[in-house]
DNA sequence: CGGTATCCTCGAGGATACTG
DNA sequence: CAGTATCCTCGAGGATACCG
């Protein structure tokens, strides 16, 4: 076995530690889970960016209903990753934003967005090419 | 606006662009789609330690039904990541492995895994703290 | 061993209408 | 403007039984 392997087998062995030993019932997947929606990953990239109101959200995510991008957002911020803050201005405007912890998650999951940006052709050849063989 | 802001804003600027302008119907949120199952990023992680058979990764996710194993591993399959094998042992075998293409992606998302590792706990306060303010 | 085939449940997500 | 409230649909995912 040589070093690279050896390394990433302690990585995952550390992870799977994190898990109990046994992986159901993981704090990882627990984390995964609500990045794991329709919409999180979509409006963590846009708070990302900039801070946005609602409305603004909606217009930049024309085909998110106004119920989901409420929940998202609850959501989002319940586990610490969006802050919200309500401006008493008539009518009222609410301003989301990234925390700290928001930013330091997203770090990461920008790499995988990034990946998805890079080489999404490719899995579209996967794609097609392992229809074309089942038919 | 300094330096990194412009940075950060041309990468996401890039990113809108590859969707053709608006971002519904974007081909990172297709990407991103099927990796966002309950089981796809789990067993992505255990294949990227080695390969694996199907009764393997049963053992080794005892929480998944027979049927979403299948059904994941054949999605992940599709999309390229995985590349499964049969050996015409008797009973047959069937290996599960990453491609290279599996294993390009698997290199930022571990990056999110291993976020989620070190910071499950402050996602898990987060959550209670909010849920206390809301009861 | 490594799957299909079937049936079923439940919750994510959508549509529409209403409100402070 | 930024939400709730309601109702509804549909598909992810589970349970069980069968199969080459």
């Amino acid at each position: 076995m040589d070093t690279q392997s050896v390394s990433m087998r302690t990585k995952l062995e550390s992870y799977r530690a994190s898990c109990g030993g046994n992986l159901a019932n993981c704090p990882v997947r627990e984390v995964m889970a609500n990045l794991s929606g329709k919409w999180a990953s979509l409006l963590l990239l846009l708070l990302a960016e900039q801070p946005l109101r609602f409305g603004e959200l909606r217009r930049l995510v024309p085909d998110i209903s106004q119920r989901m991008l409420t929940q998202t957002l609850r959501d989002l911020q319940r586990d610490g990753y969006v802050r919200r803050e309500v401006f008493p201005t008539t009518p009222p405007s609410v301003e989301y934003s990234l925390t700290d912890l928001g930013r330091s998650m997203f770090e990461p999951l920008r790499g995988l967005l990034q990946w998805a940006e890079g080489n999404h052709t490719a899995v579209r050849t996967a794609r097609t090419s392992y229809d074309e063989l089942v038919r």
